[in-house]
DNA sequence: ACCTGAACACCGTTCAAGT
DNA sequence: ACCTGAACACCGTTCAAGT
């Protein structure tokens, strides 16, 4: 308005090129990652993330050309939390489990990015690519048929991912309630299996694991 | 805007209570599953919902409280296509596999709905809850430790879950593309497993199930 | 009791204008 | 090349007004 207006000198940026580059891809992937480990998922919004980093949401354009694309960005920091060194030091059994065990827990606490991995090519996610490649070695080191390896792998990854949504529920979900007297079996094993103090989620992964290993590296002959 | 104006007289329904109850939270339900069926998740919305009932989308919700709540009714509904039939009959393993393929073929279908129930506590869902009393029974029946029973049902319901989720990507995603040289064990592994002519989706439900299953069936001496 | 219509508080995303 | 700011096309949800 006034051209000779001291306010014209600000400490807020204003449109065009910045002196220097304020934004790049690793910086939203790390604040979007902070938003989600301290406010959830629901929080994590292209203007959240825009915020955070003191620009316009359509800034982040430059560098994501999608909120998907962010959440593969996500996905490829979270993955760093997967245990896939024990494949090429221990027993295929035991590195099944660390692996695992470490991939249920790491995707519990990033439960909206299990659609997203779930669809997401490999090509695009070298952390994923690894993780599979330490994977297949260790089948193929103890003489699998290579063509058992991938659905072997890929009914491990599919029980990880259901026990993570499984480990993110609350705890009493399966309480019968005022239906308690219609579905005696039921109940009674919701009794017992309380009464042993351990989350459900937590005893089924255990359970659940320890089959698909064993059942896995049995040897079949059909 | 003239009180004599001949529109007065109009076939579209006006503000208040119609002569005809024209919603019940069963038509909204089916409303809602036959978008679904033709349209995808993607296409169910309040609004679409409402326009197909021909109601505006505020009076959804005298009925459903919430976009939540409607995913509930459509989860009854598609819960039907469950068989858990063959607990009572048939044995434990042939049940077990019956149950678990139905229950993975309904749920690849109505993805969104996985994360419904996984937090769905099981009171509020009559199917539900009438389908863990058939699987618990069906334990039961051939002598189960009691506490064993609710960790067993929840393992292999994750792993359904997780399953559904991966027979909905596409068949692609494994295709290592251009590192394939750094990846060697993996590249070899999805050749061989793709020159069976199978989906890796499928085959890894079968080797899964068959595992999970043998491997739970399974006397143990720990 | 149960509808309409307007409004609210968000979303992700696009794009012209600026430097 | 990379930012701002305005705008768009949605969402789910609330609520006063009406019958």
């Amino acid at each position: 308005v006034n051209s000779v207006n001291p306010m014209r000198q600000r400490a807020q940026p204003r449109a065009g090129r910045p002196t220097s580059g304020v934004l790049d891809r690793d910086a939203i992937a790390r604040t979007a990652l902070a938003i989600v480990d301290d406010r959830g998922y629901q929080s994590l919004t292209m203007a959240a993330v825009a915020s955070t980093l003191g620009v316009a949401p359509s800034a982040l354009y430059n560098h994501v050309t999608s909120k998907q694309d962010l959440l593969h960005l996500v996905q490829e920091l979270v993955m760093d939390g997967v245990d896939h060194s024990l494949f090429d030091s221990h027993p295929l059994d035991q590195a099944l489990r660390r692996w695992a065990t470490s991939y249920r827990d790491v995707f519990a606490e990033h439960i909206p990015l299990i659609p997203v991995i779930a669809v997401l090519p490999v090509a695009s996610s070298p952390r994923l690519l690894a993780m599979y490649e330490s994977v297949a070695a260790g089948f193929a080191r103890v003489g699998w048929e290579p063509e058992r390896i991938v659905p072997a792998i890929v009914a491990i990854e599919s029980f990880i991912f259901g026990s993570a949504l499984d480990a993110s529920a609350p705890d009493d979900i399966f309480e019968p309630g005022s239906e308690a007297e219609r579905v005696p079996n039921f109940k009674a094993a919701i009794d017992a299996q309380r009464s042993t103090g351990r989350r459900s989620a937590d005893a089924a992964f255990d359970a659940g694991l320890e089959a698909l290993v064993a059942g896995l590296l049995a040897e079949r002959t059909r």
